[in-house]
DNA sequence: GAATACATGTAAGGGGTTACATGATTCT
DNA sequence: AGAATCATGTAACCCCTTACATGTATTC
Protein backbone atom coordinates (compact mmCIF):
# COMPACT_ATOMS: atom_id res chain seq x y z
CA UNK A 1 0.00 0.00 0.00
CA UNK A 2 2.18 3.37 -0.94
CA UNK A 3 2.73 5.16 1.95
CA UNK A 4 2.96 9.12 1.27
CA UNK A 5 5.67 11.19 0.22
CA UNK A 6 7.61 8.31 -0.63
CA UNK A 7 8.21 8.88 -4.71
CA UNK A 8 10.73 11.94 -4.31
CA UNK A 9 13.04 9.97 -1.77
CA UNK A 10 13.26 7.14 -4.56
CA UNK A 11 13.68 9.56 -7.08
CA UNK A 12 16.38 10.98 -5.33
CA UNK A 13 18.08 7.52 -4.79
CA UNK A 14 17.72 6.68 -8.22
CA UNK A 15 19.36 10.31 -9.34
CA UNK A 16 22.40 9.39 -6.95
CA UNK A 17 23.12 5.74 -7.58
CA UNK A 18 23.24 7.25 -11.43
CA UNK A 19 25.18 10.46 -10.82
CA UNK A 20 22.72 12.07 -13.04
CA UNK A 21 19.32 11.53 -14.91
CA UNK A 22 16.09 12.09 -16.51
CA UNK A 23 12.87 12.19 -15.79
CA UNK A 24 12.49 9.23 -18.75
CA UNK A 25 15.15 7.49 -17.91
CA UNK A 26 13.50 7.28 -13.98
CA UNK A 27 10.47 5.86 -16.28
CA UNK A 28 12.53 3.18 -17.40
CA UNK A 29 13.40 2.17 -14.15
CA UNK A 30 10.05 2.06 -12.61
CA UNK A 31 9.81 -0.62 -15.75
CA UNK A 32 12.12 -2.69 -14.90
CA UNK A 33 13.81 -3.35 -12.05
CA UNK A 34 12.06 -0.91 -9.01
CA UNK A 35 8.96 -2.26 -10.74
CA UNK A 36 8.88 -5.36 -7.56
CA UNK A 37 8.36 -2.22 -5.04
CA UNK A 38 7.12 0.15 -6.71
CA UNK A 39 5.46 1.68 -9.71
CA UNK A 40 5.20 5.58 -11.35
CA UNK A 41 3.89 6.62 -14.34
CA UNK A 42 5.96 10.19 -16.02
CA UNK A 43 3.05 11.97 -15.51
CA UNK A 44 3.74 11.85 -11.70
CA UNK A 45 7.50 12.06 -12.01
CA UNK A 46 7.40 15.46 -14.10
CA UNK A 47 6.08 17.59 -11.84
CA UNK A 48 7.83 16.01 -8.60
CA UNK A 49 11.38 16.37 -10.06
CA UNK A 50 9.93 20.35 -10.08
CA UNK A 51 8.86 20.13 -6.81
CA UNK A 52 12.02 18.96 -5.72
CA UNK A 53 14.05 21.20 -7.63
CA UNK A 54 12.04 24.18 -6.53
CA UNK A 55 13.15 22.51 -2.83
CA UNK A 56 16.82 22.36 -3.86
CA UNK A 57 16.83 18.78 -3.31
CA UNK A 58 17.93 18.35 -7.24
CA UNK A 59 19.39 20.36 -9.78
CA UNK A 60 18.98 20.50 -13.65
CA UNK A 61 21.66 20.01 -15.56
CA UNK A 62 22.21 22.59 -19.11
CA UNK A 63 23.57 19.37 -20.96
CA UNK A 64 26.77 20.79 -21.60
CA UNK A 65 24.92 24.13 -23.00
CA UNK A 66 22.77 22.69 -25.47
CA UNK A 67 25.46 22.35 -27.78
CA UNK A 68 25.83 18.74 -28.21
CA UNK A 69 21.99 18.03 -28.57
CA UNK A 70 18.82 19.81 -29.24
CA UNK A 71 16.92 17.10 -27.65
CA UNK A 72 14.48 18.47 -24.96
CA UNK A 73 15.67 16.55 -22.14
CA UNK A 74 16.75 17.73 -18.59
CA UNK A 75 19.47 15.66 -16.72
CA UNK A 76 19.40 16.37 -12.54
CA UNK A 77 21.85 15.88 -10.82
CA UNK A 78 21.16 15.59 -6.86
CA UNK A 79 22.66 18.82 -4.74
CA UNK A 80 24.12 18.53 -1.04
CA UNK A 81 20.96 19.50 0.78
CA UNK A 82 19.41 16.22 -1.63
CA UNK A 83 22.36 14.20 -0.33
CA UNK A 84 21.57 14.97 3.15
CA UNK A 85 17.79 14.37 2.73
CA UNK A 86 18.28 10.56 1.40
CA UNK A 87 20.82 9.98 3.97
CA UNK A 88 18.43 11.31 6.71
CA UNK A 89 15.78 8.72 4.78
CA UNK A 90 17.96 5.72 4.53
CA UNK A 91 18.97 6.07 8.44
CA UNK A 92 15.47 6.35 9.45
CA UNK A 93 14.79 2.92 11.26
CA UNK A 94 12.16 0.86 10.10
CA UNK A 95 8.87 0.99 11.72
CA UNK A 96 5.97 -1.96 11.27
CA UNK A 97 3.89 0.11 9.34
CA UNK A 98 6.78 1.08 7.79
CA UNK A 99 8.67 -2.15 6.45
CA UNK A 100 7.58 -2.32 3.12
CA UNK A 101 9.86 0.35 2.35
CA UNK A 102 12.85 -2.38 3.43
CA UNK A 103 13.53 -3.30 -0.72
CA UNK A 104 13.35 -0.18 -1.53
CA UNK A 105 16.01 1.84 0.67
CA UNK A 106 18.45 -1.67 0.34
CA UNK A 107 18.15 -0.96 -3.42
CA UNK A 108 19.48 2.28 -3.01
CA UNK A 109 22.74 1.20 -0.62
CA UNK A 110 25.35 1.04 -3.61
CA UNK A 111 28.44 0.22 -1.37
CA UNK A 112 28.66 -3.29 0.41
CA UNK A 113 30.65 -1.95 3.23
CA UNK A 114 28.05 0.85 3.95
CA UNK A 115 27.16 2.01 7.37
CA UNK A 116 23.45 2.06 6.67
CA UNK A 117 23.54 -1.52 5.43
CA UNK A 118 23.79 -3.69 9.42
CA UNK A 119 21.11 -1.75 11.22
CA UNK A 120 18.87 -1.54 7.99
CA UNK A 121 18.70 -5.68 7.93
CA UNK A 122 19.28 -5.82 11.59
CA UNK A 123 15.83 -4.15 11.98
CA UNK A 124 14.22 -5.67 9.50
CA UNK A 125 15.15 -8.81 10.80
CA UNK A 126 13.27 -7.73 14.11
CA UNK A 127 10.05 -6.67 11.92
CA UNK A 128 9.81 -9.88 10.33
CA UNK A 129 10.55 -12.33 13.09
CA UNK A 130 7.82 -10.22 14.83
CA UNK A 131 5.39 -10.42 12.25
CA UNK A 132 5.97 -14.43 11.55
CA UNK A 133 5.08 -15.02 15.49
CA UNK A 134 2.15 -13.14 14.95
CA UNK A 135 0.84 -15.31 12.71
CA UNK A 136 2.00 -17.90 14.51
CA UNK A 137 -0.21 -17.24 17.37
CA UNK A 138 -2.95 -16.26 14.84
CA UNK A 139 -2.75 -19.79 13.59
CA UNK A 140 -3.37 -21.13 16.95
CA UNK A 141 -6.26 -19.26 17.99
CA UNK A 142 -8.32 -18.61 14.67
CA UNK A 143 -7.86 -22.48 13.96
CA UNK A 144 -7.61 -24.52 17.06
CA UNK A 145 -8.69 -27.81 15.17
CA UNK A 146 -9.85 -29.19 12.05
CA UNK A 147 -13.83 -28.03 12.49
CA UNK A 148 -12.73 -24.10 12.27
CA UNK A 149 -10.07 -25.01 8.93
CA UNK A 150 -12.51 -27.25 7.29
CA UNK A 151 -15.25 -24.21 7.95
CA UNK A 152 -13.24 -21.55 6.13
CA UNK A 153 -10.22 -24.01 4.24
CA UNK A 154 -8.84 -20.43 2.36
CA UNK A 155 -8.85 -18.68 4.85
CA UNK A 156 -6.52 -20.96 6.53
CA UNK A 157 -4.58 -21.32 3.51
CA UNK A 158 -3.57 -17.99 3.13
CA UNK A 159 -2.43 -17.90 6.64
CA UNK A 160 -0.34 -20.98 5.96
CA UNK A 161 1.66 -18.67 3.24
CA UNK A 162 1.64 -16.08 5.59
CA UNK A 163 3.94 -18.21 7.92
CA UNK A 164 6.05 -19.70 5.19
CA UNK A 165 6.77 -16.65 3.39
CA UNK A 166 7.54 -14.83 6.50
CA UNK A 167 9.56 -17.64 7.75
CA UNK A 168 11.52 -17.52 4.42
CA UNK A 169 12.36 -14.30 4.88
CA UNK A 170 13.53 -14.48 8.63
CA UNK A 171 15.69 -17.12 7.34
CA UNK A 172 17.17 -15.05 4.51
CA UNK A 173 17.62 -11.98 6.61
CA UNK A 174 18.97 -13.84 9.09
CA UNK A 175 21.67 -15.53 6.93
CA UNK A 176 22.73 -11.71 5.48
CA UNK A 177 22.29 -10.64 8.85
CA UNK A 178 25.07 -13.22 9.87
CA UNK A 179 27.15 -12.25 6.54
CA UNK A 180 27.24 -8.55 7.44
CA UNK A 181 28.71 -9.40 11.11
CA UNK A 182 31.72 -11.43 9.81
CA UNK B 1 -0.72 -1.08 -5.26
CA UNK B 2 -4.26 -0.99 -4.60
CA UNK B 3 -6.62 -1.51 -7.89
CA UNK B 4 -9.85 -0.10 -8.96
CA UNK B 5 -13.18 -1.52 -7.53
CA UNK B 6 -11.58 -4.06 -5.19
CA UNK B 7 -13.21 -2.83 -1.88
CA UNK B 8 -16.65 -3.95 -2.78
CA UNK B 9 -15.39 -7.40 -3.48
CA UNK B 10 -13.49 -7.56 -0.55
CA UNK B 11 -16.97 -6.55 1.45
CA UNK B 12 -19.16 -8.84 -0.58
CA UNK B 13 -16.69 -11.52 0.10
CA UNK B 14 -16.68 -11.20 4.17
CA UNK B 15 -20.33 -10.70 4.45
CA UNK B 16 -20.98 -13.74 2.28
CA UNK B 17 -18.90 -15.69 4.37
CA UNK B 18 -20.10 -14.71 7.98
CA UNK B 19 -23.79 -14.47 6.62
CA UNK B 20 -24.18 -11.36 7.85
CA UNK B 21 -22.20 -8.33 9.08
CA UNK B 22 -22.49 -4.65 10.45
CA UNK B 23 -19.31 -2.17 8.78
CA UNK B 24 -17.78 -1.86 12.08
CA UNK B 25 -17.21 -5.46 12.21
CA UNK B 26 -15.91 -5.35 8.78
CA UNK B 27 -13.98 -2.12 9.78
CA UNK B 28 -12.07 -4.86 12.70
CA UNK B 29 -11.60 -7.89 10.20
CA UNK B 30 -9.43 -5.21 8.06
CA UNK B 31 -7.10 -4.94 11.43
CA UNK B 32 -6.85 -8.64 11.72
CA UNK B 33 -6.78 -11.33 9.07
CA UNK B 34 -6.90 -8.97 5.92
CA UNK B 35 -4.00 -6.60 7.06
CA UNK B 36 -1.60 -8.83 5.04
CA UNK B 37 -3.22 -8.25 1.85
CA UNK B 38 -5.71 -5.14 1.99
CA UNK B 39 -6.70 -2.51 4.53
CA UNK B 40 -9.74 -0.14 4.96
CA UNK B 41 -11.04 2.90 7.04
CA UNK B 42 -14.38 3.08 8.57
CA UNK B 43 -14.45 6.33 6.10
CA UNK B 44 -14.42 4.50 2.96
CA UNK B 45 -16.37 1.25 4.27
CA UNK B 46 -19.89 2.94 5.37
CA UNK B 47 -20.57 5.20 1.89
CA UNK B 48 -19.08 1.88 -0.16
CA UNK B 49 -21.90 -0.09 1.49
CA UNK B 50 -24.24 2.25 1.10
CA UNK B 51 -23.06 2.20 -2.91
CA UNK B 52 -23.57 -1.15 -2.58
CA UNK B 53 -27.06 -1.41 -1.20
CA UNK B 54 -27.63 0.97 -4.00
CA UNK B 55 -26.83 -1.43 -6.44
CA UNK B 56 -28.47 -4.42 -5.22
CA UNK B 57 -25.77 -6.53 -4.27
CA UNK B 58 -26.16 -6.64 -0.14
CA UNK B 59 -29.59 -6.12 1.62
CA UNK B 60 -29.76 -3.92 5.13
CA UNK B 61 -31.47 -6.27 8.02
CA UNK B 62 -33.62 -4.66 10.46
CA UNK B 63 -32.27 -6.15 13.24
CA UNK B 64 -35.64 -8.41 14.14
CA UNK B 65 -37.10 -4.85 13.56
CA UNK B 66 -35.18 -3.03 16.25
CA UNK B 67 -36.95 -4.52 19.25
CA UNK B 68 -34.26 -6.21 21.24
CA UNK B 69 -31.20 -3.61 20.57
CA UNK B 70 -31.56 0.64 20.65
CA UNK B 71 -27.95 0.23 19.10
CA UNK B 72 -27.80 2.12 15.22
CA UNK B 73 -25.90 -0.58 13.95
CA UNK B 74 -26.70 -1.97 10.27
CA UNK B 75 -26.34 -5.78 9.39
CA UNK B 76 -26.28 -6.38 4.93
CA UNK B 77 -26.59 -9.96 4.10
CA UNK B 78 -25.74 -10.66 0.44
CA UNK B 79 -28.58 -10.52 -2.23
CA UNK B 80 -28.46 -13.35 -5.00
CA UNK B 81 -27.24 -10.49 -7.18
CA UNK B 82 -23.96 -10.40 -4.75
CA UNK B 83 -23.72 -13.41 -4.98
CA UNK B 84 -23.86 -13.95 -8.76
CA UNK B 85 -20.97 -10.53 -8.68
CA UNK B 86 -19.10 -12.43 -6.06
CA UNK B 87 -18.06 -15.58 -7.73
CA UNK B 88 -18.04 -14.13 -11.27
CA UNK B 89 -14.87 -11.75 -9.53
CA UNK B 90 -13.81 -15.21 -8.49
CA UNK B 91 -13.67 -17.12 -11.35
CA UNK B 92 -12.41 -14.14 -13.12
CA UNK B 93 -8.55 -15.63 -14.18
CA UNK B 94 -5.83 -13.97 -12.78
CA UNK B 95 -3.39 -12.04 -14.93
CA UNK B 96 0.05 -10.94 -14.47
CA UNK B 97 -1.05 -7.38 -13.60
CA UNK B 98 -3.94 -8.72 -10.83
CA UNK B 99 -1.91 -11.39 -8.99
CA UNK B 100 -1.92 -9.55 -5.65
CA UNK B 101 -5.87 -10.41 -5.65
CA UNK B 102 -4.88 -14.20 -5.02
CA UNK B 103 -4.70 -14.55 -1.40
CA UNK B 104 -7.62 -12.20 -1.47
CA UNK B 105 -9.86 -14.53 -3.64
CA UNK B 106 -8.28 -17.35 -2.15
CA UNK B 107 -9.30 -15.88 1.32
CA UNK B 108 -12.84 -15.87 0.22
CA UNK B 109 -13.42 -19.65 -0.52
CA UNK B 110 -14.77 -21.06 2.14
CA UNK B 111 -15.23 -24.91 0.68
CA UNK B 112 -12.30 -26.77 0.84
CA UNK B 113 -14.33 -29.19 -2.36
CA UNK B 114 -14.73 -25.74 -4.21
CA UNK B 115 -14.30 -25.92 -7.82
CA UNK B 116 -13.04 -22.40 -8.02
CA UNK B 117 -9.97 -23.09 -6.03
CA UNK B 118 -7.74 -25.51 -8.26
CA UNK B 119 -8.28 -23.11 -10.93
CA UNK B 120 -7.26 -20.66 -9.31
CA UNK B 121 -4.17 -22.17 -8.04
CA UNK B 122 -2.59 -23.56 -11.15
CA UNK B 123 -3.15 -19.75 -12.63
CA UNK B 124 -1.24 -18.68 -9.43
CA UNK B 125 1.57 -21.03 -10.33
CA UNK B 126 1.86 -20.46 -13.60
CA UNK B 127 2.41 -16.50 -13.35
CA UNK B 128 4.78 -16.89 -10.44
CA UNK B 129 6.54 -19.17 -11.95
CA UNK B 130 6.75 -16.99 -15.18
CA UNK B 131 7.77 -14.01 -12.43
CA UNK B 132 10.96 -16.25 -10.80
CA UNK B 133 12.24 -16.64 -14.19
CA UNK B 134 12.03 -13.19 -15.20
CA UNK B 135 13.61 -12.64 -11.90
CA UNK B 136 16.56 -15.08 -12.49
CA UNK B 137 16.80 -13.70 -16.35
CA UNK B 138 17.25 -10.13 -15.34
CA UNK B 139 19.79 -11.68 -12.64
CA UNK B 140 21.77 -12.70 -15.57
CA UNK B 141 22.04 -10.03 -17.57
CA UNK B 142 22.27 -7.31 -14.83
CA UNK B 143 24.66 -8.84 -12.47
CA UNK B 144 27.05 -11.03 -14.97
CA UNK B 145 29.89 -10.43 -12.92
CA UNK B 146 31.20 -9.69 -9.45
CA UNK B 147 32.14 -6.26 -10.53
CA UNK B 148 28.52 -5.44 -11.16
CA UNK B 149 27.46 -6.64 -8.05
CA UNK B 150 29.92 -4.15 -5.99
CA UNK B 151 28.78 -1.58 -7.76
CA UNK B 152 25.38 -1.70 -6.73
CA UNK B 153 25.26 -4.45 -4.08
CA UNK B 154 21.71 -2.94 -2.61
CA UNK B 155 20.55 -3.58 -5.85
CA UNK B 156 21.81 -6.96 -6.25
CA UNK B 157 20.53 -7.82 -2.76
CA UNK B 158 16.96 -7.67 -3.72
CA UNK B 159 17.07 -8.91 -6.84
CA UNK B 160 18.24 -11.93 -4.51
CA UNK B 161 15.23 -11.82 -2.15
CA UNK B 162 13.39 -11.34 -5.14
CA UNK B 163 14.34 -14.66 -6.75
CA UNK B 164 14.19 -16.37 -3.54
CA UNK B 165 10.79 -15.09 -2.46
CA UNK B 166 9.21 -16.20 -5.43
CA UNK B 167 10.92 -19.37 -5.51
CA UNK B 168 9.60 -20.29 -1.98
CA UNK B 169 6.36 -18.89 -3.18
CA UNK B 170 6.76 -21.45 -6.30
CA UNK B 171 7.22 -24.27 -4.25
CA UNK B 172 4.25 -23.58 -1.81
CA UNK B 173 1.99 -23.05 -4.80
CA UNK B 174 3.36 -26.80 -6.41
CA UNK B 175 2.97 -28.72 -3.60
CA UNK B 176 -0.91 -27.21 -3.20
CA UNK B 177 -1.41 -28.17 -6.73
CA UNK B 178 -0.20 -31.37 -6.45
CA UNK B 179 -2.44 -31.95 -3.30
CA UNK B 180 -5.80 -30.17 -5.28
CA UNK B 181 -5.52 -32.81 -7.66
CA UNK B 182 -5.52 -35.85 -5.30
C1' DG C 1 7.91 9.23 -45.92
C1' DA C 2 5.80 6.92 -42.15
C1' DA C 3 6.04 4.64 -37.92
C1' DT C 4 8.08 4.11 -33.67
C1' DA C 5 10.52 5.60 -29.78
C1' DC C 6 12.17 9.60 -27.19
C1' DA C 7 10.91 13.33 -24.08
C1' DT C 8 8.08 16.26 -21.47
C1' DG C 9 3.82 18.61 -19.81
C1' DT C 10 -1.03 19.09 -17.94
C1' DA C 11 -6.03 18.08 -16.63
C1' DA C 12 -9.65 15.13 -14.84
C1' DG C 13 -11.07 11.79 -11.92
C1' DG C 14 -10.67 7.74 -8.56
C1' DG C 15 -9.44 5.67 -4.35
C1' DG C 16 -7.62 6.24 0.05
C1' DT C 17 -6.15 8.59 4.56
C1' DT C 18 -6.76 11.91 8.11
C1' DA C 19 -9.54 14.68 10.54
C1' DC C 20 -13.94 16.45 12.14
C1' DA C 21 -18.32 15.14 14.18
C1' DT C 22 -22.03 12.81 16.77
C1' DG C 23 -24.40 9.71 19.65
C1' DA C 24 -25.05 5.09 22.21
C1' DT C 25 -23.29 1.45 25.11
C1' DT C 26 -20.38 -0.74 28.35
C1' DC C 27 -17.06 -0.93 31.85
C1' DT C 28 -14.79 0.64 36.14
C1' DA D 1 -19.84 9.72 36.80
C1' DG D 2 -16.28 9.39 33.55
C1' DA D 3 -13.65 6.74 30.27
C1' DA D 4 -13.33 3.63 26.74
C1' DT D 5 -15.45 1.28 23.16
C1' DC D 6 -19.09 0.74 19.84
C1' DA D 7 -21.12 2.58 15.67
C1' DT D 8 -21.77 5.50 11.89
C1' DG D 9 -21.37 9.66 8.85
C1' DT D 10 -18.96 13.38 6.21
C1' DA D 11 -15.35 16.74 4.36
C1' DA D 12 -10.73 17.94 2.97
C1' DC D 13 -6.76 16.57 1.11
C1' DC D 14 -3.12 13.61 -1.10
C1' DC D 15 -1.34 10.35 -4.25
C1' DC D 16 -1.83 8.09 -8.32
C1' DT D 17 -3.83 6.62 -12.91
C1' DT D 18 -5.73 7.62 -17.30
C1' DA D 19 -6.13 10.50 -20.83
C1' DC D 20 -5.13 14.48 -23.62
C1' DA D 21 -1.43 17.04 -25.80
C1' DT D 22 2.92 18.46 -28.18
C1' DG D 23 7.24 18.15 -30.38
C1' DT D 24 11.84 15.73 -31.60
C1' DA D 25 14.78 11.87 -33.06
C1' DT D 26 15.47 7.53 -34.95
C1' DT D 27 14.47 3.60 -37.74
C1' DC D 28 12.55 1.05 -41.64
Amino acid sequence: MPKRRTLPYILLGLIHSNQQMTGYQMMQEFKHEISDFWTASHSQIYPELQRMADDGWIRPLALGKKVASKRNQTYYQVTTTGEQVLTEWLETPLTANDDELFPLKLFFIDDQNSKLLPPLISRQLELSTERRNYLRHRMTTVFPNQTAIQAHYGHYLTLSRGIERESNYVSWLKKLDAEMKR
